[in-house]
DNA sequence: GTCGTATGATACAACTTTGTATCATTTGAC
DNA sequence: GTCAAATGATACAAAGTTGTATCATACGAC
């Protein structure tokens, strides 16, 4: 199998199965648990590969998203589109399990960057300023992987996953009158 | 220890390491892995009382809010309130490790309840309909949780958790002009 | 102080998980 | 068809986890 499809796999199994054994794990992506051993030696491994590629995923979706033109809301529209399929992947970034991966280090930058875009459109009156930017940074990925869980349970519609989290972000909940 | 203060340590320890072992557990909780036995013979059966203690809170919450009366918006925000110090917790009722608990089946009707008062609120015309019903109601707990643990990595100030939940709930991300 | 209860420490067997190795089979390129 | 690479099946020891039991100590009520 194409490594790449691998991750995705083990991402949304683990996703689904944090305690899975690595024998659960191969055999829920559809491989031995020999051939998992040979592609990661330790679980550990696995779960470096699977943060750099979420790290991978994350600067090629941000560098697409072009988040220094147009306003706050179509760059953040752009970037939840584009982060929406790695979603599951970035479960690793935050777990607990993976802090200190030679990975993470990659991921940083980026996240600052995104980050600090944020305080930009807080200066520039597009974002609220009496909510903490950290905070309107991370409600983007908790409703995306939200989104991106109740997708892989068939609650809502992929196609429909990108607006219902836009929606949310820059409408709210409430029926405008 | 208490019982209950005992659960809502492991639902946060849990919600840290989710692969963590029973004597890590026992440890990061501050008890011996004997006694963390005699409290619950296996863990399944832990799993089980943290589900069931779930159940119970979030009915009382649920109680609590009067969800009938004032507005949505009067409503979810008294609900927000009141589930916040149980967001931890109610992780256990959508771990698909919990799905076929016994504690569950006490919650079902809770949920549909809760569930209903949305449809409810989308035909006064007080929520949005062109986002379906189960996302509204999803994205409440979804950002519940992400507040929480926030909260517990010190990312946002418990204080401002449930104001930053319902700002962005009623009105987004966007400053408003 | 005495008693019962709760706790911690330790031990142990059964079981699971992990990392590694070996060999047979399958697959795809040529 | 042939060959090399990838895969699956199986085995095995080491380590970790779990459920259970036992004993000693700490604690609180009285």
């Amino acid at each position: 199998m194409e490594h790449e499809k691998l991750l995705h796999l083990l991402a949304a199994e683990l996703a689904r199965q944090p305690r899975a054994s690595m024998e659960k794990l191969a055999t829920a992506v559809g491989v031995s648990r020999a051939t998992l051993s040979r592609k990661f030696a330790t679980r550990d491994e696995m779960l470096n590969a699977l943060a750099a590629q979420a790290v991978l995923e994350y600067a090629l979706a941000l560098e697409r998203s072009r988040i220094e033109e147009d306003t706050a809301e179509e760059a953040i529209r752009r970037i939840v589109g584009n982060m929406l399929p790695s979603a599951e992947l970035y479960r690793v970034l935050e777990s607990p399990d993976c802090h200190d991966f030679p990975a993470l280090d990659a991921w940083h930058p980026y996240k600052q960057k995104l980050l600090e875009m944020h305080y930009l459109w807080q200066e520039r009156g597009e974002l609220r300023v009496d909510l903490p930017a950290v905070w309107l940074y991370e409600s983007i990925f908790i409703l995306l992987r939200g989104a991106a869980a109740m997708v892989r349970n068939g609650q809502l519609a992929r196609a429909d996953a990108v607006n219902a989290v836009c929606t949310l972000l820059f409408a709210g909940i409430r029926r405008q009158s």
